[in-house]
RNA sequence: GUUCCCAUCGUCUAGCGGUUAGGACGCGGCCCUCUCAAGGCUGAAACAGGGGUUCAAUUCCCCUUGGGAGCACCA
């Protein structure tokens, strides 16, 4: 029976709606799978008006941290996915989990064994040589409980039915067949009294009402032992579904190897929340051939008969790409925003002053068409940042060379005898380069490198007149010769 | 080893018995152009192999091969 306590939290629940629920374990931070993984459940339960539950499985008392619980949380809270009702901390149902262990004894369904470790490891290491499957034997599940060694420690395991088969009915993969005897009798409470994974997760979720249980495909076997469980118990089995992993780029398993594995990595290389979730929705789903989905619309298609059971290797490429288009779809405003967050989330923190994020905003819409990242855009608006004359990076050094500075010399009274706007300047530089014989682009790039310091920018005469005419002089005299 | 899952361009994928096998990223070319982008046009690029089933297989079935996951008193 649920709880009438756990149940307080969810009076938002609607029955007839399907109930979701990401359930990481807090022993790290939040990677790019869960991510994904947190982000079909999310989606799935707005686009059916359903509920989506967070639940922290934190059982494991020596690897859990406080530290991994709030990486989780603000990964989520980063990703834009947003829980329903309050976090459920697993640990602290572990009475509840022993109840239902105790249940599942009284009733013949679990018995306790009392094989020690060494004597386990025995076991398999002999199963092992003689190359037959590694499960535990069941020594103890038909013994006589009188035979019990008194004061030894023991654990208690499933009775799990060893003919027939069970079969995960999934919605992602179709039917999955297990033969019974090929799942040994798992534990289900440790020597210590404490509930495992595999108990608490099939109680928590009956307790939660939990109706559809979607995670990663590494718990496809698990499916089918918890299903044991449940049938044991006589509850009602939710619906499955088993996303595909993620790879990194050479098909490996994604491991720290590729680096930036945690949601937060991402955040710090400059993507935006909006690209993550259109990127990792379309690892693994489809609509058509439709690749740029907002949220909204992901809302409103997402089901997972479309989802992929293939696993999908990660694309920064790809990646690269649409976020520069969701850059370039966010506002100006909106973006120096970001930026300046950005900015100061950095260590040290860098914190504009106004007058640069004034520049900053009237230069974003030509600075976003050239940016794929936060850190790109950064990188192409510092000239906007101070006053004063520009240090030279490689590729601009190589362009001022002693011809190119003359020429600038010879260029700046022209600039200089307009009103300073754009397209004064543009026609006094174009009508200079004639009387030159240069083409436009030879008098433009002496006065981009001096201007910016770099041999790439937003377009030059926008700039000049955006930076104003006595602070471009400063900038253009400090290398003419 | 064993159980389970998977298999269309380099990558993400559309396809749900009959298609010139489509789109996107990336790559090449052209256009635009003060640089770089963005944008437009365009090119190269795939059904892992072998058996069946069928008038017809990328599509359905089997095998092989290749990837991946699980096999703990971790989750």
């Amino acid at each position: 029976m649920p709880t009438a306590s756990l149940l307080e939290g969810f009076t938002m629940t609607d029955k007839a709606k399907p109930v979701l629920r990401f359930a990481p374990s807090p022993t790290g931070m939040l990677h790019i799978g869960g991510a994904r993984t947190a982000l079909f459940n999310w989606l799935y339960a707005r686009h059916t008006g359903g509920t989506f539950l967070l639940r922290i499985e934190d059982t494991d008392r020596e690897r859990s941290t406080p530290e991994a619980v709030a990486a989780i949380l603000n990964g989520m809270a980063w990703m834009g996915l947003n829980w329903d009702g309050d976090v459920i901390y697993q640990f602290a149902r572990a009475g509840r989990h022993r109840e239902v262990a105790e249940t599942l004894l009284k009733q013949g369904s679990a018995y306790r064994c009392y094989a020690t470790a060494e004597e386990l490891n025995q076991m398999r290491e002999a199963q092992r040589k003689a190359g037959k499957p590694v499960r535990y034997d069941g020594r103890w599940r038909d013994r006589d409980p009188k035979d019990a060694p008194v004061g030894t420690p023991f654990v208690v395991r499933l009775k799990a039915r060893n003919d027939g088969e069970t079969v995960v009915h999934d919605l992602i993969l179709g039917d999955v067949r297990f033969a019974n005897d090929q799942l040994d009798d798992m534990v289900l409470l440790r020597s210590d009294g404490t509930p495992t994974y595999m108990l608490a997760v099939v109680v928590d979720d009956f307790d939660m009402s939990v109706t559809h249980v979607v995670r990663g495909a590494d718990h496809l076997n698990n499916a089918a032992r918890q299903l044991q469980i449940i049938e044991a118990m006589g509850w009602p089995a939710p619906a499955y579904g088993h996303l595909p992993l993620i790879n990194g780029p050479d098909g490996q398993k994604l491991s720290k190897r590729h680096g930036a594995l945690a949601v937060e990595a991402y955040r710090d290389m400059g993507y935006l929340p909006e690209t993550m979730r259109n990127y990792l929705l379309r690892l693994g789903w489809s609509h058509g051939d439709d690749e740029i989905i907002p949220t909204a619309k992901a809302i409103e298609w997402f089901d997972f008969g479309a989802v992929g059971k293939s696993p999908a290797r990660m694309d920064y490429k790809k990646l690269d790409n649409l976020n520069g288009h969701y850059i370039r779809e966010t506002s100006d405003d909106d973006l120096v925003a970001e930026l300046t967050a950005f900015l100061e989330r950095r260590s040290p923190p860098h914190i504009l002053p106004m007058m640069a994020r004034e520049r900053l905003k009237s230069a974003m819409a030509s600075l976003k068409e050239r940016a794929k990242t936060l850190v790109q855009l950064d990188q192409g608006a510092e000239f906007l940042y101070a006053d004063g004359p520009r240090d030279l990076d490689a590729a601009a050094g190589k362009i001022l060379g002693p011809e190119a500075r003359a020429l600038l010399a010879r260029t700046l009274p022209k600039l200089e005898a307009t009103d300073w706007s754009a397209m004064d300047l543009e026609s006094a530089a174009r009508s200079f380069a004639e009387e030159s014989g240069l083409k436009l682009g030879d008098v433009a790039q002496p006065l981009r490198a001096a201007l910016t310091g770099k041999t790439v920018s937003p377009p030059l005469f926008e700039m000049l007149s955006l930076l104003g005419r006595e602070e471009s002089l400063i900038r253009l005299r400090a290398y003419a010769a």
